[in-house]
DNA sequence: TCTGGGGTCCTAGGACCC
DNA sequence: TCTGGGGTCCTAGGACCC
């Protein structure tokens, strides 16, 4: 024992892993409920690669990251639907789903756009399997969304539990994993690799250790997962013994850091179109680190080409920022001399990235040592925010950003819905 | 032709200070 | 010319996640 930060505490208490399934492509059923029962795709930016994936596709072999290019006609052949990826309509339906959980918990971690961890009320904890069953019936009716719940005493066990429940349609989407012989017998089935944190890497190293199952990986030694795994696989270790070393992290906390990047839909060589995406991913960036009251105390350019074709060439360039800021002026003034610094002729580009870290809170003090001249970009990017929020999208944006840019990502099969278009929402007669 | 985007945490090693 | 221990902070890189 002793090791630290590791919080040893009996498994009194349940909690739940509500994981909706297929999320992406559920969202774009929701428009279109003739596509239930039928194989549907949902692809990365650019229409890269496939990323959501219905149970039909998942049938069918198509693998979770494969270029869209390499299916493509294999999906055509089956009839497949292909969306590219909506994620402003994916956000608004998660924070439906989020808000449908929250009516059943105390607590609760929004741990992805569509995973939350619930800490299960007394009354669940009675019957946790029955708890799990109703809250999945009350966010399909409340949302169309079809969920796994499963309860277990900690986190990484509730993972394994929600897996069985989206996997075994004999458990109706909801199961409790509690400790005893149902518990030894699922992690004796479960694959190393299959358990929540541990990746390629660990599941390799693991695997030639003779350590195959998560029942396994339960029952090693705690001194050689440490040394080997660090503490985060020894802390793995103890969840599958039952032992809640992962709490549930109700506060949202703000973000470390913020970044956007983007592919290119085709190569970018001058330096203009490079220092417009620069810009237009600061802009992005920025509204992001408002919305969440940060301030930036630096900023990172990252430029690079294909890494699939060609010699591969990359550069970064950080800045520390005068004054932590959250104004768009002075961040894509600062984005532009990184670039400038960096860029060279001749390469063809294939992606940007900026990167804001150093992030502090917008609160109290910093604010007096702000200049009047950056209390003006603060307030302009402010009201640019509350303007292109109430119109829904960018409104007021620099006049080099105006017009369709050859680099901007391909969307070919945007679906273009989102909650707001009320014209748009198919009528369909159903039975509750 | 065509291969995503956005995060977190941990650890090792170097710089620096006493 | 050779040479110590210990602490803190920072950064880069690696591992993981969805």
């Amino acid at each position: 024992m002793g090791h630290p930060g590791a919080v040893l505490k009996p498994c009194a208490d349940l909690l739940a892993l509500c994981d909706c399934n297929n999320f992406f492509v559920s969202c774009e059923r929701l428009f279109r409920p003739d596509l239930e029962g039928r194989p549907v795709v949902v692809l990365s930016s650019n229409d890269g690669v496939v990323i959501s994936r219905s149970n039909e596709i998942k049938a069918l072999g198509v693998k979770m990251g494969e270029p869209f290019f390499r299916v493509r006609s294999f999906l055509e052949r089956h009839g497949a639907a292909v969306f590219s990826s909506n994620f402003r309509l994916y956000e608004e339906v998660s924070a439906r789903v989020m808000a449908s959980l929250r009516r059943f918990t105390p607590s609760m971690e929004v741990y992805s756009v569509d995973e939350a961890f619930l800490e299960i009320p007394p009354e669940g904890k009675k019957k946790p399997g029955e708890w799990a069953l109703d809250v999945r019936a009350a966010v399909l009716r409340q949302t169309g969304i079809p969920v796994s719940v499963g309860a277990a005493p900690t986190k990484t066990a509730a993972k394994l539990a929600a897996e069985r429940a989206k996997k075994r349609p004999e458990t109706g989407g909801g199961f409790a994993l509690l400790p005893g012989d149902p518990w030894e017998d699922l992690l004796g089935e479960v694959p190393v690799e299959d358990v929540w944190g541990i990746g390629r890497r660990w599941s390799d190293f693991l695997r030639r250790r003779g350590i195959s199952t998560a029942l396994r990986l339960r029952d090693a030694p705690d001194d050689r997962l440490e040394k080997y795994l660090g503490i985060r696989g020894l802390r793995t270790a103890w969840e599958l013994r039952g032992i809640r070393c992962f709490p549930i992290e109700e506060r949202e906390k703000p973000q470390k850091s913020i970044q956007s990047s983007r592919s290119f839909a085709v190569p970018v060589r001058d330096r203009e179109s490079l220092a417009e995406a620069v810009t237009e991913f600061t802009l992005t960036a920025g509204r992001r680190l408002r919305s969440q009251n940060s301030l930036a105390g630096s900023l990172s350019v990252s430029i690079s080409t294909s890494r699939f074709r060609g010699s591969f060439f990359g550069a970064r360039a950080e800045v520390t920022l005068e004054t932590p800021t959250d104004s768009d002026i002075t961040l894509m003034r600062a984005a532009a001399g990184a670039l400038s610094s960096i860029y060279r002729e001749g390469h063809d580009y294939e992606k940007a990235e900026i990167c804001l870290g150093s992030l502090s809170s917008a609160g109290t003090v910093q604010l007096r040592l702000f200049g009047k001249r950056e209390d003006r970009g603060a307030a302009l990017s402010r009201a640019a925010d509350r303007l292109n929020g109430e119109a829904g999208r960018r409104l007021l944006l620099p006049a080099a950003l105006l017009g369709e840019k050859e680099w901007h990502p391909r969307k070919d099969r945007h679906s273009g819905m989102g909650l707001e278009d009320l014209e748009k929402l198919p009528v369909i007669s159903a039975e509750e």
